[in-house]
RNA sequence: GGGAGGGUAGCGAAGUGGUUAAACGCGGCAGACUGUAAAUCUGUUCCCUCAGGGUUCGAUGGUUCAAAUCCGUCCCCUCCCA
């Protein structure tokens, strides 16, 4: 197997895990938050600065590296770490998501889904063994089955017949794999908010065996609350010795609610894109640091944090920057939005060890606004 | 001195008798953003005690039921010719 969950202590107060993924490509401690590189680039940051605000463990996507550039010149480098010299760990999203917001211009069928490129309107298909092959080239340690993602609100026999669909394509990508030794390949659980249809599909999935499973379909615009009721439902019909991967999953209350259903990785958009339209992610809550209530704020983004950003700059030059379109703007938000979350999930990590996130959870949203 | 064109909300710029507090763009002020078609999108932007009311379109005096829009006078700007 390509990875393995290594589980040393349950939270006495929640349940929340704390483990160590281990991956060709190194081990990391979970819960774990990987930030979002898409096109092989976290967005405005260098690999350095990815180290210095990650654990090491970052995502690209296959349908958009499969479109530009291409899978030959990605091959021609190696793979995605060698096209972008990432040194560390990487996981590759199957395109499973692009069906689902691409929608308007996407026909699904049972051998796989027609796309419409989203730029140029070419036509183009991509099967559930396509997608593996891909992933296979682009060579990311932990890679995902191609999924159907459907609304949430889906009514219930289209979900039905779609996670009948996800299941089946599921088995096929497991068939298709070409480096199982190492490449691990996570399954994912669908399901909407139907918790028979999810425990359905995490039931075949377990018994075509993947060595991590994930839950999708969820952050997609339901409620927080019904999202939180899904967790409560799926995560229990997990494995305890596999990892279990929330998709999608970033804002700083959902991370510590998913880690107290018993989460243990994430990834999300959400710091990274809140930062690019000027949103700090602070221990206090968001700061919209374009308001103008900041343009004369001498103080640190967050005075909680010991980020490069927090202790260089004020507010009102993190403002001046955003007022005036420069770019720094983008990259120092988009550093401390990370680091914040990564230090976010480091406390977690102690404090389940110490059987106290509950305790945690209530001193985090004490101060924490909305 | 002669000729031509202009002065509209913070800026630029439509409108040339009524449905105009006045299009649109920029700027300003807010909001949204959760497996990234996103350095994007949405709202708002004369004043107030705001489902209503009050003052506007260089100034001033008229015409008219009604004017940013028509007429007189004045002020200012740009361009061309001397």
């Amino acid at each position: 197997m390509a990875v393995r969950y290594e589980h040393i202590h349950t939270c006495a107060q929640t349940g929340a895990r704390y483990g160590i993924l281990h991956t060709p490509s190194g081990s990391f401690e979970t819960p774990i938050f990987m930030p979002v590189g898409t096109q092989a680039t976290v967005k405005t940051l260098e690999n350095d600065e990815i180290h210095e605000v990650s654990d090491g463990l970052i995502l690209a996507n296959t349908y958009h590296l499969w479109l530009e550039p291409g899978v030959d010149i990605i091959a021609a480098h190696g793979g995605v770490k060698g096209f972008s010299k990432w040194d560390g760990a990487l996981l590759t999203d199957s395109g499973g998501f692009q069906v689902f917001s691409l929608s308007d211009i996407r026909k699904i069928k049972e051998d796989g889904v027609e796309f419409r490129h989203h730029k140029s309107g070419a036509k183009l298909f991509l099967s559930p063994e396509d997608a593996i092959h891909i992933q296979n080239t682009l060579g990311a340690d932990i890679i995902m089955s191609f999924d159907e993602c459907p609304p949430f609100n889906s009514d219930y026999d289209y979900m039905k017949q779609s996670v009948e669909r996800t299941i089946r394509w599921a088995k096929r990508g497991k068939d298709a794999h070409r480096h199982p030794e190492t490449q691990a390949l996570f399954g994912i659980v669908q399901g909407g908010p139907h918790i028979d249809l999810r425990r359905h599909c995490a039931e075949e999935l377990k018994a075509i065996d993947f060595p991590g499973y994930a839950i999708g379909g969820l952050s997609v615009g339901e409620t927080k609350g019904e999202m939180y009721q899904v967790l409560d439902e799926v995560v229990p019909m997990l494995p305890d010795d596999k990892p279990r991967y929330l998709m999608g999953v970033g804002t700083p209350d959902d991370l510590i609610e998913g880690v107290s259903r018993g989460i243990d990785m994430f990834d999300c958009v959400y710091p990274t894109r809140m930062a690019r339209h000027g949103t700090a992610v602070t221990s206090h809550g968001k700061v919209v640091i374009k308001n103008k209530t900041y343009a004369d704020d001498m103080g640190p983004l967050d005075d909680r944090c010991d980020c490069k950003v927090c202790t260089t700059y004020t507010r009102s030059y993190l403002r001046h920057l955003f007022k005036s379109e420069e770019y720094l703007g983008l990259r120092l938000i988009s550093y401390h939005n990370l680091y914040f979350l990564k230090n976010l999930m480091a406390e977690i990590r102690q404090a389940i060890q110490q059987d106290r996130l509950a305790d945690f959870r209530a001193e985090f949203f004490e101060r924490y606004d909305k």
